[in-house]
DNA sequence: ATAGTTCTGTAACTAATGTTACTGCTTTCT
DNA sequence: AGAAAGCAGTAACATTAGTTACAGAACTAT
């Protein structure tokens, strides 16, 4: 049920009856399959999700198409660029895709801004999630400016490592250069140095964090 | 007068006569001189700043002394990790420091969280603050990703000359390196190359930007 | 099983950035 | 004017990252 997912996952917009009601009242819950784009940069807010289950990517994508992962959107939050673009009413500047199966509840976009003006514990949670992102933001451009890649790429299987609850990741050399914005042939190097330096496994399809 | 500025220059808060006149009564306008650190990094937040004159800027800190730049605070601007930190009652993970000699609004901390629970109008202009300051953000990122140190010098450089109001920046290479987080060395050789190839031009103690 | 595809390893080279070391030019202070 | 301090220029080298070009390993499908 809707309203016990809520309750475990987004405690402090559940626990208030009138508002967990509201929210039961006007959204629905989806799935989504890994490798959807739930936000595509450019593109106008319909909705807000909030995340039960799975786990989402936040890209911002270059103009020749490139992109850098930014964060992730793990169950209990939600796309805070969704939040403050739909309030603004402008175009998104990232892109989001589904990493791996989820379980989405959707608040139409209209709604959502009801919402937020009708109760200030909406506020309350946006702004946590605002800050909890603003400061992955600066963490990775702490990272970007101040280290090599190698630690770039540590930090980024640790959390991959993390985020899917495995210790092994399943995932390719190419794929890891899409997230981090680099070429295949510098991660493969960076990963063998890691795995020279006891930081990881690699094997055929997977790597294992220690 | 206060009042008049607050008009000028936070017209989405000085619209709504109620919340003009609370901000007026609990805020005081102080003066800054250029160098003064206004939030440490770690330090809790005691008042919440609305920049009327002058130029701050926000600098993320590394563990080793390092920093890098983040953004600017300008006129008709807050310090957005003030608000949101404020609220979620942590510490702060930037410093700001004055740039410019500054008059800012100072609301004191209580003040500001009743402020937020009372008027709407608050979270929005926040909403918008954070949105503005949070795609700043995404484009360091993305010049730190794709792009290679001359060009993220030469956005720094305009970014300075608009924001001053001067096409002549009255700095060093020092002083630049400190805010791209380089060394003195490399910023003189990309200024350099920035000269020969038409960009700018080199003075002691100051660069024009063409 | 074998052919095709995907993934990984790696060498060799180029480019960008960081580091070290030193020189000379300005500005400022007395 | 002369000394000191701060600023800028630059060469030489080391390290890191990106690119090109293959080769071989491992998986997939028929």
């Amino acid at each position: 049920m809707i309203a016990e997912a809520l309750h475990q996952y987004f405690p402090k917009l559940a626990t208030m009856p009138a508002l967990r009601q509201d929210l039961i009242a006007i959204s629905k819950v989806i799935t989504l399959k890994a490798g959807t784009v739930i936000l595509k940069q450019g593109e106008y807010v319909k909705v807000i999700p909030l995340m039960l289950q799975g786990l989402a990517k936040v890209f911002k994508e270059e103009e020749n198409g490139n992109e850098v992962l930014l964060y992730y959107i793990k169950p209990g939050e939600s796309c805070i660029m969704s939040v403050t673009t739909l309030l603004r009413n402008g175009a998104s500047k990232v892109k989001a895709v589904i990493e791996e199966d989820s379980e989405i509840v959707v608040i139409p976009a209209d709604k959502a801004l009801e919402i937020a003006r009708k109760y200030p514990k909406w506020n309350e949670f946006v702004y946590e999630l605002f800050n909890v992102k603003f400061e992955e933001l600066l963490n990775v451009i702490k990272i970007l400016t101040f280290s090599n890649k190698d630690i770039r790429l540590l930090e980024y299987l640790k959390k991959e490592a993390t985020l899917k609850g495995s210790k092994i990741l399943h995932t390719t050399h190419q794929h890891i250069a899409y997230d981090l914005g680099s070429s295949r042939e510098v991660i493969s190097r960076l990963l063998k140095k890691l795995e020279n330096e006891g930081e990881i496994i690699l094997k055929q399809g997977t790597i294992e964090v220690l």
